[in-house]
DNA sequence: AGAGTTTTGTTCTCGGTAGGAACATAACAA
DNA sequence: TTGTTATGTTCCTACCGAGAACAAAACTCT
């Protein structure tokens, strides 16, 4: 009689073709298989297919002969188990189209080949000087390693990007640096996105947040940031630069913050703070090693090490709980230093976040739990936009149309 | 070369039936054909529907004549204009049917009926006495008014709403109020949401964000509550309680909320803020009436009612400022006292809320606007979630196999 | 006033899509 | 060996939208 909240299955949905056709529906069909086949955990067979999409089987077998024809999809016998004729499990097609994500880092950068399915080979990698020279490194790396498989290119790379092309570092000093004329002309088609913000979608996708239709991810470095995913997807906002839940004031903090704004989450929560409790400049020199040691020292009963873990923890649980009332997310997952803070102080996080919780709300308060993709996050989710990009009405439909 | 954001039309999709067949194919055009007509905000012809949806003349005609038939769509001859064969503008059948939208207050309710399109006729209204005996008015103002006509009701209310259908209303003590139980049986299909969230999906659909792909409103009244807007639609997050944003702490306050957390926003924005500061006692009695006179004095040049209004406009921008470094809309609208407080300190609100923005994003800080739904706010929203009921592939299917 | 132009409605055919029924196939079980 | 079960395969049918050709109804120009 009430309609329920329909709703949040938690599932990433293809998006739809802007017109539609009879032509349209079969592409359709055959996205949303291959979609299934992604983002099942394990492997599934061509009659379960049927019923996961409610279509019959002899469309089944139409649309998978179509996708082993294009080279999209491929069928293996099944092990046979119980009665019944035997069957074949859907696995990607062994020449198949593959997504190259490139996970750019600080100090280092790596590659890696993601075939459909999420199966992550990693193809190169190094370090770098800071200067946008490194994009010419990486740029012969792909050249080295593509071959007519490669369809797509995923870039995870911190600080903003403009327009999906103009990256802003600003702790490698970059401004406005054009990736465009970086890579320059024979390059692949490209997604880009913010590395947190990816680590967070890995999360959605394939880590500890799959499934959620509502949830947060906060990656913990040098400070906190983060990515509000709905429905399996990050959220970018108008202008793609959605996530900054650092640079907003939840802990009372006075002190003025980087970013030339006052009293950030970020001066509380992070490297940045433990290292600023010991008299260390923040900034991102050593900090990352600093703060490591810290966390050490606090494990192994350093009194004052312990104590600026317990504020970082409470600051962490304090910020989380405030944006739970606003957000309200089912779960949120923490990567970075977040996973040594739940592994130390989880009881601190917690009771933190429940004390800025609205009362009403603490007898189901948010999962608060690591992230289990872990250091792999920016890449696997820069594995995902890519193959978001394949797994597209209008990519699959040009693929089984030219053969 | 580099793929943008293809994201963001800011335009509301039709939800995707599960199973996908020639037959859902035909109501999936239909509802992407009634949907426009809903959204559209002046009618347009067949032969414009036609090239809006992409679709051939031949189409659009059987398309049409169907949802003729089954009442849901009339034409009516367009006044010609320049060359070529005369066509018909596709409005509302008259005898199409109706949603009914309720908004449930503090103690007033009102009924409408909404035709497709928006077009909203009031229909019964009245005081309450604060106790849930109001809703046997409602049930029987519903019956009253009801006719074979009415498909769903959307009721706004406040408070937070669980499982769609338990209301808490903490301001009328109304303490897990059974929504199925105080209607009854024979109440027909009913969908119920957040009056604050309702009046955000009204500014997003019909207002002041119509267009935006991410955007957000707030409500001040007491209190300041609000809506984060994505593509159209408004967040629920994972119970279905998302929006408290007033209960994060962006102001650095250190009171009390009644809320059971310290340091909300809501401490200093809204009619509570502005009574306190007069040593009024904050809560749900006379202190709108309060608020208004501050406003009024603060009109007339009285300097302390000035400067109270100065904070609460202070506060205001800051939060928001906070919010858009996370959030990154494209546009905020206000309503309720939020509407005086951009007349009166548009260029406070806009400094604080510079202040607390990233300095890298101050050149392209958030338009702040008022919201030009108004007090219909939640009345509107309320016809905009029942018509989403409707325009569905799995009502409107029926409809047409039924007959 | 009449002929040409422009836009739209209508009709028909055609390729394509999924569903359903019936049958074939390949395993297991008794 | 025979029956059971689950799946693959092969028809056929209903339906959908595209496209082409034509009809209709306005306007415009001479």
């Amino acid at each position: 009689m009430f309609a329920a909240d329909a709703n949040s299955r938690g599932w990433h949905n293809p998006p739809m073709p802007q017109t539609m056709t009879s032509a349209d529906l079969r592409t359709l069909n055959q996205v949303r298989l291959l979609r299934a086949v992604h983002d099942a955990p394990a492997p599934f067979t061509r009659a379960e297919a049927a019923r996961l999409l409610g279509i019959g089987r002899n469309t089944a077998g139409a649309l998978v002969g179509e996708l082993e024809r294009a080279r999209l999809l491929h069928e293996v016998p099944a092990e046979t188990g119980g009665r019944g004729r035997p069957t074949t499990l859907l696995v990607p097609h062994p020449e198949g189209p593959l997504a190259f994500a490139v996970d750019f880092r600080e100090d280092s950068w790596t590659l890696a080949s993601v075939g459909l399915g999420g199966a992550a080979t990693e193809l190169d990698g190094g370090e770098h000087d800071r200067t946008p020279r490194v994009f010419e490194e990486i740029r012969q790396a792909v050249g080295r390693h593509a071959t007519d498989r490669l369809a797509v290119v995923g870039l995870a790379t911190s600080g903003p990007i403009r327009d999906g092309r103009r990256l802003h570092i600003s702790h490698l000093g970059w401004d406005e640096v054009d990736l465009g004329a970086l890579v320059g002309d024979g390059w692949p088609p490209t997604v880009v996105d913010n590395d947190a913000r990816l680590a967070g979608l890995a999360e959605a996708r394939r880590g500890a947040l799959r499934g959620k239709g509502t949830a947060m991810h906060f990656h913990i470095d040098f400070d906190i940031g983060g990515t509000l995913l709905l429905g399996g997807d990050a959220q970018r906002g108008g202008h793609n630069i959605a996530g900054e839940f650092g640079h907003m004031p939840l802990t009372g903090s006075d002190l003025e913050c980087m970013c030339g704004v006052r009293g950030c989450w970020s001066l509380d929560v992070g490297a940045n703070a433990l290292v600023r409790r010991f008299g260390g400049r923040p900034g991102y020199g050593e900090g990352r090693g600093l703060a490591r040691e810290i966390l050490r020292r606090a494990e192994d009963g350093d009194a004052e090490a312990a104590a600026a873990v317990d504020a970082n923890a409470a600051a962490l649980g304090r910020g989380l709980g405030a944006l739970a009332n606003a957000l309200d997310p089912e779960a949120i997952s923490l990567s970075g230093l977040g996973v040594d803070l739940i592994r130390l102080r989880r009881e601190v996080i917690e009771a933190h976040c429940a004390e800025g919780l609205m009362a009403f709300r603490r007898d189901e308060p948010p999962q608060i739990v690591a992230g289990t993709v872990g250091d792999a996050g920016p890449l696997t989710g820069a594995a995902e936009i890519a193959w978001d990009a394949i797994l597209d009405p209008g990519w699959v439909g040009d693929r089984l149309q030219g053969g």
